[in-house]
DNA sequence: CTGCTTATATGAGCTAAATCATTTTCGGCA
DNA sequence: TGCCGAAAATGATTTAGCTCATATAAGCAG
């Protein structure tokens, strides 16, 4: 069901999950609670691995964001499936491997880049992902890129008014992707 | 040699490695050129990996921070080695899964702490790994926490000044873990 | 159509932290 | 011993972006 939670940050982890349909957000709160979306996951994708394979609680909490179905599978069964399938562990390693690259890429904007770089680089990662067509609040936008509501909405505005962004509620189209990434890159002006 | 690179963001990603002996710091640089480090390593340690298993350039470049010397492995070798290998696969998904969870540990600090707690947050990590003395600048732990180096500076010295920590140049000793997790944690008031 | 809720919009301070500028201390080395 | 370059310390000023406050608009249920 939407806003269900599929397991929560400090939980034991028990399972790991394939989505079969529907979408998937991974948050973790800050001491004042506020959120931070580590990422969305959509049909096919695995979630709660890296708790699973160190066999530590859960480092963040799953909420699922539509209808939803995810297929659960046993830890301990998971990992004598893969003991005797390298070709499958390669590819997990892979995945894993592609998340730790995008990790370390966010980390370095939220650390050095300013906010307008960083909302732009978190439109072009989605973009990247799903297509121009994001379906996602300002809100959300904000809680990927570690900003206000606010600031987000007013940095679409300008999008908007620059002919970069089209909006609905609740949805962001991007026109032009290549102004958008000039944006994420360097500043403005020198 | 210090400060000679092992390899630049960028680059085709031919070997992977593992450090013999030494150290090595992997960084980023900000569009200003500001640097971001995003994780050392010492003797055992493999780096260069998430390039190599995705075959795409290396997303950040390596430093040796001091006299040292790594083991280069060919890409090829490597994959075909681990093909029948699962045991040792798998042990690198747990490597791997666990440089996930502090990456996006690290992210959801710099998106929603503040610097204060950031650093305490750093200084912490360190010490996890490597004791509680800790061989680094200031300067670095800017780099590592994503500020500037006066702030990291100010903040230490209120720390010295609260006995958490004492400190030589290029050296912090932690006296006090237990208040460094409070700070790091917390508003210090409400 | 009429509310009601949630998203989007926009303005006006306010504050944490960056920036800029200077100074002091440390440690290695000629 | 005294010099020199790097690290650490500290003060003054500026500013990006957060907060708070209030307003408009869009979708949906009854």
């Amino acid at each position: 069901m939407p806003d269900e939670f599929i397991f929560w940050d400090g939980d034991a982890p028990e399972w790991f999950y394939i989505i079969a349909e529907g979408r998937v957000k991974v948050v973790k709160h800050s001491s004042l609670g506020k959120e931070f979306i580590i990422a969305f996951f959509g049909s096919g994708e695995m979630f709660g691995e890296v708790a699973v394979f160190e066999d530590k609680p859960y480092p963040a909490s799953a909420q699922a964001v539509a209808e939803t179905k995810v297929l659960g599978i046993k830890r301990e069964d998971f990992l004598s499936f893969l003991a005797h399938r390298p070709q499958v562990a390669l590819r997990i390693i892979s995945v894993l491997g592609g998340r730790l690259r995008d990790a370390q890429s966010r980390l370095k904007d939220l650390a050095g880049e300013r906010v307008e770089q960083r909302l732009a680089q978190t439109l072009l990662m989605l973009s990247a992902k799903l297509g121009s067509t994001l379906p996602f609040t300002r809100q959300e936008i904000a809680d990927m890129a570690g900003t206000t509501t606010e600031t987000a909405i007013r940095f679409m505005s300008r999008l908007k008014d620059g002919g970069i962004i089209r909006s609905t509620r609740g949805k962001i189209i991007i026109l032009n992707e290549t102004k958008l990434r000039l944006l994420s890159e360097g500043p403005p002006q020198v």
